[in-house]
DNA sequence: TGATAATTGTCGATATTCGTATTATAGTTA
DNA sequence: TAACTATAATACGAATATCGACAATTATCA
């Protein structure tokens, strides 16, 4: 009894779970029983599939900050090629440094890629000089300086 | 009459601001009550200052769904280098591309880079032969595979 | 086909949201 | 400084929404 499933295994998620889906994908907020009405089942039908797929990790119910709007104004993504037996250690290192936003791990020349946002390319440099570069196992970076977001699109359903 | 603004421009948030905001990241349904009482002001408040947060663009509310447990296991990072002349072309044509989640003017080699999510190694082979290579202006792209996150925040208030 | 578990529905108690009117506060000008 | 103005906060009752316990229904699987 240690692990619940529900119907089938994800990503099996069914009309229902769609349609709720779509509607707080728009707006986090939006009440369950105007849900309820509009997919023709029960309020609790729907705190039920919700609750579900929080639990299950499907679903995240977020406040998000645009960042630019809270004075982030410049982003960058950088790889990293890092010493094979050093990668866990810089890793843990980024992982402390409020500026990283992301990291990844990836195939290709570099071994990380990590995504950071800072105030201004004052910022940038400091945390460049001051801190990446400081890192034990670094070899090698490259820092790809975002201009302009053209498409950002976090709704998944349709 | 066109503009309003409110106490000072953005990025000042203030305490009540920051409080509402460090709430709902964690939590998007909070009641408004709650953060009420926590921050000792009237429910009205809250609702005034997150609806005013939300117009501005400083805040949203939104329901996310884990791309991997949607199928899409696969994701990529792409640099493109593209034509000079073609550069808007490509990115409309980008633009209309399902996969594709973000695409972003960078400095570097490359002109742009993007974020692709596929369900499967098929899928990414399918988008770059018969999608991305077909693109007029495109020149060289680099793919980056995601082999793991290792850090994922998407938090902006402390 | 039964037995069992999981999901959904019903419904009243409680909590939350919403809208209006009023009061307080800050900024501005005479 | 006082009066004025605009903005923001509060008070508060009505309308909605959420929650939880139980019943009914639907799946699941031996």
């Amino acid at each position: 009894m240690e692990e619940k499933f529900r119907r089938s295994l994800y990503p099996e998620l069914d009309d229902i779970d769609y349609g709720i889906v779509r509607a707080l994908q728009e707006n986090a907020r939006l009440p369950f029983t105007t849900i309820a009405k509009e997919l023709g089942v029960t309020e609790k039908t729907i705190r039920m599939r919700v609750q579900q797929m929080q639990d299950d990790g499907v679903l995240s119910l977020v406040g998000i900050v645009n960042p630019v709007k809270a004075g982030l104004n410049v982003e960058s993504f950088i790889q990293i090629a890092v010493e094979a037996d050093k990668l866990d250690d810089v890793v843990e290192v980024l992982n402390g440094i409020v500026e990283v936003r992301l990291i990844v791990l990836t195939t290709g020349d570099y071994q990380l890629f990590i995504q950071i946002l800072v105030r201004n390319y004052e910022e940038l440099a400091q945390f460049l000089m001051k801190k990446l570069n400081k890192v034990p196992g670094v070899t090698r970076v490259n820092v790809i300086n975002e201009l302009k977001i053209l498409k950002s699109k976090f709704k998944f359903v349709r």
